[in-house]
RNA sequence: GGGAGAAUGUCCCGAGCGGCAAAGGGGGCGGACUGUAAAUCCGCUGGCUAAGCCUUCGUAGGUUCGAGUCCUACUUCUCCCA
């Protein structure tokens, strides 16, 4: 792969960032991408109200794609999240009702038109719903005219499914069909919008070849594959995970303060790779800020922090988020922009523990994890570390704007504030 | 259909002669060191009105002063035979 030398904009772009894992046919990819030939398709479950940043990568393909002069389809798994793709996972997941996934497909469209730009153009993106031409899909038929291409021989080799019986988990048979359901959209793609290419993480190579397997055989034009690697961070971990959850696209999953500060929180060994692949910084400006060393590469996270936040939450609200970090942390100041939780005035007048006004801030889960955490010192008010767990909060503790600075940690902070 | 085994702390894995809020690990959180990093070291990791009280070991009963542990039934999963 890295011997190849692509002309287009598109794959030198995805090459040279990183974005690429295996691809079926670099060369008649690379010829097609080079007029602007690629319609590109990814998929998206729809099995949470909004996608996590696991999915951006192939967000971001999709938008280099648009950039380089070729046309995306973002398309919702609406019919396919009703079957249960087993790839990658080691359990059945539930059933969920077609209710949940409707609401589900609403919150994860809204990220797309931050990246991509919709419309009727050559070059626009497009958004379309599987269940669109799966929900209607009667048995019989497709069994003749979709089934009968496949074996049953090859699918049990294919990773998704040998992972499972290897270890003698359960895979159902509904979740077996999936890897149809996925081929068949990409046939249904290409003959609705010309599409010839899906993308996708490299979990979903097994699908993705099967369905230009599929479309093959069922007559299409020749359709393309292109994965991206599943990310880890540099020691290891899966990316996109934190202590409260998953890193959220969506503002009300995540504030953007709490999205900004997952990137600045990056560590040294995946600044560059990120600045790659969740950044559109040119080239030459990722060079110079991979090689600031030491105590400096801060200054590259910071960047790195401000422009992933920028592609999905806006560029004010990355600026904002910023320089709420930049006082807290650097100025030490009580950034009124801090996450804020409102509390009565008559509470603080009647006495209120300091227990429970961190319960009440929601930065621990109980006043039993709160007496730990000042047993650790992990606690503060007003940047004071907190000894007694039977202190209470009282007004001289509220500044002039009525508001009182508490603190987990040296990171977590969450102002108080009267009403 | 017959036989054998398993289910443990609401993140996961996993020990547990009738005295158990229950070993150990991973993960996570906090502290120290740093640079809001990594690595390392230390502490914590059921709830609460907290020297006490309450609720936990698949479900429901039973034996016992006392049950995660013994008995019975049920549920689910795994394995072997058919």
């Amino acid at each position: 792969m890295t011997d190849f030398q692509p002309k287009s904009d598109f794959l030198a772009t995805l090459i040279e960032r990183g974005y690429v894992h295996q691809a079926s046919d670099l060369a008649g990819l690379d010829a097609l991408a080079a007029k602007g030939g690629v319609v590109a398709y990814v998929g998206y479950d729809c099995t949470a109200p909004s996608l996590h940043i696991g999915s951006l990568i192939s967000i971001m393909m999709l938008a280099w794609l648009q950039r380089t002069g070729n046309k995306p389809i973002a398309l919702m798994g609406g019919g396919t999240t009703r079957v249960g793709d087993p790839s990658g996972k080691d359990e059945t997941r539930r059933i969920l009702s077609i209710e949940d996934i409707e609401a589900n497909k609403n919150g994860i469209q809204r990220v797309f038109s931050n990246l991509i730009n919709f419309g009727n153009g050559t070059i626009d993106a497009r958004m379309v719903d599987n269940a669109e031409w799966l929900a209607p899909l009667n048995y019989i038929e497709f069994l003749r005219d979709v089934g009968k291409h496949f074996s049953v021989n090859r699918m049990l080799a294919m990773d998704s499914a040998k992972l499972r019986l290897e270890r003698e988990q359960e895979l159902s048979f509904i979740e077996f069909n999936y890897m149809l359901l996925q081929s068949y959209d990409f046939v249904e793609l290409a003959r609705r919008y010309g599409c010839n290419l899906q993308m996708g993480g490299s979990d979903q190579w097994g699908n993705i070849v099967s369905g230009i397997d599929l479309g093959r055989r069922m007559g299409t034009h020749q359709l393309y594959a292109l994965t991206c690697p599943l990310l880890t961070t540099a020691s290891g971990a899966k990316m996109g995970k934190t202590a409260s959850g998953a890193v959220w696209l969506n503002e009300d999953l995540l504030s953007a303060y709490e999205y900004w500060q997952y990137w600045r929180n990056t560590e040294d060994a995946d600044v560059s790779r990120f600045l790659k692949l969740f950044t559109f910084l040119p080239m030459g400006e990722i060079v110079r800020l991979s090689a600031l060393g030491g105590a400096e590469i801060n200054e590259a996270k910071k960047v790195l922090a401000t422009e992933a936040t920028a592609l999905v939450r806006g560029r004010a609200a990355a600026e904002a988020a910023a320089d709420t970090a930049r006082r807290a942390f650097e100025l030490g100041e009580t950034a009124s922009s801090l996450p804020t939780v409102e509390i009565a005035a008559g509470e603080v007048d009647a006495g209120l523990g300091l227990l429970n006004a961190f319960l009440k801030a929601g930065l621990v889960s109980g006043t039993g994890e709160a007496r730990r955490q000042i047993e650790g010192g992990g606690l503060k008010v007003n940047d004071n570390a907190v000894s007694d767990p039977r202190a209470t909060l009282s007004r001289s503790d509220f500044n002039s704007d009525g508001a009182v600075k508490l603190s987990l940690g040296k990171k977590k902070h969450v102002l108080l504030k009267l009403v």
